[in-house]
DNA sequence: GAGCACTGC
């Protein structure tokens, strides 16, 4: 065991805002309905935002983009949308849009406003995200996640309903909000061009706009009022970007944090986190702690620890009690980490990156940050996906120690030391660096802008990343060899919300009359893992997945499962249930099978709206019926690019780019022995898996994807 | 015989 961790002082910076969990509380009596509205006048105009309220309405009429960094607490979400609103900015119908990375704030948010203007939601106040629309006609103030704005710019580019857009949370840097800003900066050009056009002042010709403006000629247009709102201090980059925009500075409210760092570094972080936890437990006064780590199995792992060494401290010792909190965990588990601990005793939240942004737990006093985190890391030229545990940025540092401070004065205690910190990079790398962008390459080509390579991104993606996206979109029918669009098949895959393999999967099943088959196979693909395997239970879990599983392979046994799930559905249905009945029954049908609710839920969301595309796109939902070797071969003519081959070593070599690949045990076919498959997920762990797989003849790929494999014996 | 941070359309 190592030393116990001392620690020394640093002032502590303030962190970003965040949005987080209203009580949603319903006023029932009328005084307490007065009594509400009342307090919430107060809190209002006690925000730090509120005193500048005219100056900031006259920034926005004097500049058409401004930058706007608003500390934790300052009330830029929900407060500048309704100055803009009272300062005239929804005249003759428009909109102000504010866009959030995460969909559980803009929810929460637009409620807010909407109790604040004393207005029903979905009124002058909504929201929308995907699978839900609270906006109607009358709706002026409009919170949406930055990906929903991103597919409305498809329908019209100039987004003309909107006065002022704001972008909120830009700081966080996430591939939607990236896109978006230089969509934006694009759409405030042109509605610049064109409002100048109609007001016979002449603007210079832009042919790389000419395409929007075309599709918008003769319709009347303002120019575009962005906002970009952000809670590092890193202004100066959105600035830069908008051609040196002007930024002002927000006051937040926050409670003060103690940083404070170890003297030595220590070289196992987990046990110095256990270690710490007990040296405030021991000496530190009431309050929460929460401990960011890695992933659920450092969780899992600590939480053993820490029982075991509660065990040994005397009987009448105040007790910890700890809640684990990651994403995969089901929700009325997380909710755990949201009830205040039993009396006497002090909670100990063990958590993911879930606990830095997305969720906000109260009650929390002491923040222990190891400084590490489970990054994605994406190599473009092998298409390998991997996880990599990395130091976190300081913004990230910054961020957690932040929670900390969010109810009262607040201990920040980082396990490494401060010239360790001092090394850290400033921010965390933007997403879109990091990621496969066939996604971004197809949107931005369906909004008419043809040159990525030039495209104006605040970051430019490695050129290696987008020519691989382009290669694969070639390879895929969605662009020409000339790199253009094609038509139907590229503007039918870009209308999908979906990853491009999977939206040109659903085309080609079209032709081979199994549209239904992959229907199902697309919406299970997209979503987060269907199955739940608690450690506990291993046997069981295993047991119930053998009802579903398919000798052909996994794309089959997830069809079996889904068709279980609505078989389900319907038999509660046919007893004339409610609907809140039967999901009920559908939940506790996943329980007894081991299949993760949330998931399911999440993938019949996805097949009801793709249905919808696919529908309204004149595809039949044709069905194969029983004849899996038909489906096979679908699959074959969809995932070509993703087909791997058997070696005499029992490895796998993925065709495409001649890498060495093993089996995921995970899979149905783990214990057999297919000569060929296709398959869905590279991922790099302790090997090189694949994931999702399907066994296949190896001599369809000829067949039915020559273009790609004829040259090959 | 592995193990997966977090979002989003």
């Amino acid at each position: 065991m190592p030393a116990v961790a001392s620690f020394r002082a640093r002032a502590s910076a303030p962190a970003p805002e965040m949005p987080s969990f209203s009580s949603g509380a319903s006023p029932q009596k009328q005084q307490h309905n007065a009594r509400r509205k009342q307090l919430i006048r107060q809190q209002r105009k006690s925000l730090p935002i509120a005193s500048v309220e005219k100056r900031l309405v006259d920034e926005v009429r004097k500049n058409d983009t401004l930058i706007v960094v608003g500390e934790t607490g300052s009330g830029k979400t929900t407060q500048l949308p309704q100055f803009l609103y009272d300062g005239g900015f929804c005249q003759d119908g428009k909109v102000i849009g504010i866009t959030q990375p995460r969909r559980v704030a803009a929810v929460t948010v637009a409620k807010r406003v909407a109790e604040e203007c004393n207005d029903q939601l979905g009124r002058k106040v909504g929201y929308s995200i995907r699978f839900d629309d609270s906006t109607s006609n009358a709706t002026r103030i409009k919170y949406m996640t930055d990906g929903l704005l991103l597919r409305e710019a498809l329908l019209d580019p100039l987004l003309s309903k909107y006065s002022v857009i704001v972008v909120d949370e830009a700081h966080e840097r996430t591939v939607h909000t990236d896109v978006l800003l230089g969509l934006l900066k694009k759409v405030q050009h042109s509605r610049c061009l064109h409002a100048n056009k109609n007001g016979k002042i002449s603007g210079r010709p832009d042919h790389s706009q000419s395409s929007t403006l075309k599709a918008c000629q003769g319709i009347k247009i303002a120019p575009l009022k962005l906002i970009i709102m952000s809670a590092s201090l890193d202004a100066k980059c959105f600035s830069d970007y908008f051609g040196g925009a002007k930024a002002v500075h927000i006051q937040g409210r926050q409670y003060p944090v103690d940083t404070l760092y170890t003297y030595q570094p220590e070289s196992d972080y987990l046990d110095a986190t256990l270690v710490t936890i007990f040296q405030i437990h021991l000496e530190e006064g009431p309050g929460d702690i929460l401990a960011f780590l890695t992933g659920q199995e450092e969780i899992e792992s600590l939480e053993r620890l820490i029982q075991e060494r509660a065990r040994q401290f005397p009987a009448d010792s105040s007790k910890i009690w700890i809640t684990p909190i990651y994403s995969s965990l089901p929700s009325e588990q997380q909710m755990n980490a949201f009830k205040p601990a039993p009396s006497g005793a002090r909670k100990v939240v063990l958590a993911t990156n879930i606990a830095e942004t997305s969720v906000t737990i109260p009650g929390i006093k002491y923040v222990i940050d190891p400084g590490m985190v489970k990054a994605r890391a994406y190599n473009p030229v092998t298409g390998m996906e991997s996880l990599i545990i990395i130091p976190v940025s300081k913004a990230q540092a910054l961020q957690r120690s932040g929670r900390a401070g969010r109810e009262g004065p607040g201990k920040c205690f980082r396990l490494f030391q401060e010239c360790e910190f001092d090394k850290l990079a400033e921010s965390t790398i933007p997403e879109i660096k990091r990621c496969n962008l066939a996604n971004v390459v197809l949107q931005l080509k369906a909004l008419g802008i043809d040159d990525i390579i030039g495209f104006d991104f605040m970051e430019k993606p490695s050129r290696t990343s987008i020519l691989k996206s382009l290669e694969q979109l070639i390879l895929l029918g969605a662009l020409t060899d000339d790199y253009k669009l094609s038509d139907p098949v590229g503007k039918q895959m870009a209308r999908l919300p979906l990853d491009p393999m999977y939206s040109k999967a659903l085309i080609v099943s079209n032709e081979f009359k199994c549209l239904e088959e992959m229907l199902i196979v697309v919406s299970m693909l997209s979503v987060e893992s269907i199955f739940f395997t608690p450690r506990e239970k291993l046997e069981e879990a295993r047991a119930a997945r053998k009802s579903f599983e398919s000798s052909e392979g996994d794309h089959i046994t997830l069809v079996n499962v889904y068709r279980a799930a609505a078989e389900c559905l319907e038999k509660s249905k046919n007893a004339n249930a409610k609907e809140k009945t039967m999901e009920k029954a559908l939940n506790r049908w996943c329980f007894e099978n081991f299949i993760n609710y949330r998931s399911l839920r999440h993938a019949r969301d996805v097949h009801s709206q793709i249905q919808g595309h696919v529908q309204q796109m004149g595809l039949n939902l044709s069905s194969c019926g029983d004849d899996m070797v038909q489906f096979r071969r679908c699959l074959t003519a969809a995932f070509f690019l993703n087909a791997a081959m058997r070696q005499p070593d029992g490895s796998f070599r993925a065709l495409a780019t001649g890498q060495s690949v093993q089996m995921h045990p995970s899979s149905v076919l783990f214990r057999t022995k297919p000569d060929c498959v296709v398959f869905n997920e590279l991922v790099r762990t302790t090997q090189n898996y694949v994931k999702n797989l399907t066994r296949i003849d190896p001599l369809w790929l000829a067949e039915l994807a020559p273009q790609y494999y004829a040259t090959e014996d």
